[in-house]
DNA sequence: CTGTATCCCGTCCGATACTG
DNA sequence: CAGTATCGGACGGGATACAG
C-alpha cells in the first residue's frame, strides 16, 4: 500500500497493506473456494505479465492469505487455495464489489462486468440489489 | 491504486483506484458521521504533512466519497463530511478493520488501538467479537 | 487557518527474455 | 508448466519552505 517505516497503528491500515496491490484483490476472488493452478489465475487476469503474478501470489502467501502447494509431477503442478483468513476476506471484497457497482458505474468498462453475484450478493441484496443481477465478475 | 490505461474491468477494481492510498481509509473514517475541518483531520492522522494531506483529500473528493465546504471567514474555515457513497464506505471499512483485528493482530503496532467499535462493530459481534471492546481507533 | 510549490526518493508495475 | 532475471518508467509518499 505505501511506504512505512514501522507497523501500522490502525487495523484498516494493516488490511490495505495486504489486499492493495494492482491485482491481490482480484487473484484473491478468482481463487475463492476453489483451488486454483498458476496457470488458471493467469488466464482469469488476461494482461497480467508471469513476473507480476508470481510476485503478487508470493506477497498474499508471506501475509498469509493464500497457500501454494506444489505436487512433485511432469510437468509441474501448483495450486493456490485461500487461507481461512482469505476466505474472511471474500465477502468483503463482495460488499466492495457492490459499493462499487452502486456508486462508480461509470468508472467500470465493460457493462457485462458491472455486477457480481455470489454468496455475500444475495445476502446483501437490500443494500446493493444491482449485485443480485446476471454476470459475476468482481 | 495502480497504473491502468483505461478503466477498470472490474467494480472492485474502481473501489481501490478510490480507496487505497496511504491515508484515504483513515481520513474517510475519521470524518465519520461529522464534519471536520482540515486542522482536525490534520492532528487526528498526526504524521501527515500538509501537502499529502491536501492532496489525499482532493483525490477524495474528485472520486466523489468527500464533500469540501468553504466559509468566508477570518481566519479561513473549511470542512470536510463524506458524501453518500463515502458514508457506505464506513461499516466496509469496519469490516475490514475487524478482520485485521482478528488475523493480523501482530501487524499493528499499537495494542490499544487493535480494536475497534463503532457502530458496524456491534452489528458484526458474531464474526467479529473482538471489535466490541474498548478502542475506537479504525 | 488552509493550503501550494518544489524537489527527492522508494516502490510498484510492466515488458521482454530466459529457465528448471 | 511455473515461474525468474533484468531493466525501465511512472506514480505516490514525504520533507521543507512558502502563500492566500
Amino acid at each position: 500500500m505505501a511506504v512505512r517505516d514501522n507497523l501500522p497503528q490502525w487495523p484498516v491500515e494493516a488490511a490495505f497493506d495486504c489486499i492493495s496491490g494492482r491485482w491481490k484483490p482480484l487473484i484473491i476472488w478468482c481463487i475463492g473456494y476453489d483451488k486454483l493452478r498458476y496457470s488458471d489465475i493467469k488466464t482469469s487476469l488476461v494482461p497480467i505479465s508471469p513476473h507480476i503474478l508470481s510476485r503478487q501470489l508470493k506477497s498474499l502467501e508471506n501475509d498469509g492469505l493464500i497457500i501454494r502447494i506444489q505436487y512433485q509431477e511432469v510437468p509441474l503442478r501448483v495450486e493456490y487455495h485461500l487461507t481461512p483468513a482469505g476466505l474472511e476476506l471474500l465477502p468483503i471484497l463482495g460488499y466492495l464489489c457492490g459499493w462499487a457497482s452502486v456508486h462508480l458505474p461509470s468508472r467500470v468498462s465493460s457493462p457485462v462486468r458491472k455486477n457480481c453475484r455470489r454468496f455475500f450478493c444475495q445476502q446483501n441484496s437490500e443494500n446493493f440489489s444491482v449485485c443480485s443481477s446476471a454476470e459475476n465478475i468482481l
